[in-house]
DNA sequence: TCCTTATTGCAAGTGACTTGCAATAACTTT
DNA sequence: AAAGTTATTGCAAGTCACTTGCAATAAGGA
């Protein structure tokens, strides 16, 4: 990921048709991960500067409706967001550190017979290369 | 699916050490369908002669947890239950008519790279056979 | 039949959002 | 820069899908 990303977020607010107000600007401003990460996590790094949770779930489902977070899920159903521009790939899971890492897509898609796929969504349980 | 797995329910929850009370008989033998179901779908089918959704997602988890049901999730993190005898597959979420249904394995675990992978879940999106 | 313990129903509680609403702050227009 | 318009925020309350506490009940064994 490039650092050029992060230099413009008021353009990229103004690019999205959305406000470049400070919870917006802060919130986009703290996606630096490489790793997708849930709401609550979101919360406790914004920590006191924030607050208030109902912003934080409104800005990250505009942000996912323009196109700028996706959504992903464990396999406990817990939601995740991850920024777009890194492109598709999957997810691993780690059944010792709990981590939910991304991982390169092995595209599975063209051995499912018979019907139309669109995307696909895959999540791997397993050990990841710390827990080895 | 061959019929004589319905057969014996009593048989069924005395082997996983549950007590054959009438509210897990009529569960069990609900779950007739080869699709994955939601606690709701199922708490319709059985409709006021059950009534109680604490006991449903009491004797979901129990089920659950001696391996009769697998839980799944849809790509908007939807909860599904199915049979853990119809072996491993993976499902197809319709964008059209909104089906989860089960389609074959593509096997996609082997490609990924370094890390110890022990199961998977894979979801596909797009249109299914009916709406293709 | 008695007894022990799993199971049930009801009500209340949780976690993770979602929504209503009035106050506020951003962009637009003048 | 002032005024106007409308998105955005914070707070409180609401919703959805379970989960838990608890007293009453019912299974299966002694």
């Amino acid at each position: 990921m490039d650092d050029s990303h992060y230099c413009d977020i008021e353009e990229l607010l103004l690019e999205c048709g959305l406000r470049n107000t400070k919870q917006k600007h802060a919130l986009i401003k703290s996606i630096t991960s490489d790793r997708p990460f849930t709401a609550q996590q979101l919360l406790d790094k914004l920590g006191p500067r924030w607050g208030n949770q109902s912003t934080l779930h409104r800005a990250l489902s505009q942000l996912k409706e323009v196109g700028f977070l996706t959504e992903a899920f464990d396999s406990h159903g817990e939601t995740f967001y991850e920024r777009t521009d890194r492109g598709h790939h999957d997810h691993l899971e780690c059944v010792s550190c709990k981590s939910y890492k991304c991982v390169p897509c092995p595209n599975p898609t063209a051995e499912v017979p018979k019907a139309k796929i669109i995307s696909h969504q895959l999540i791997f349980r397993g050990l990841c290369l710390k827990c080895l």
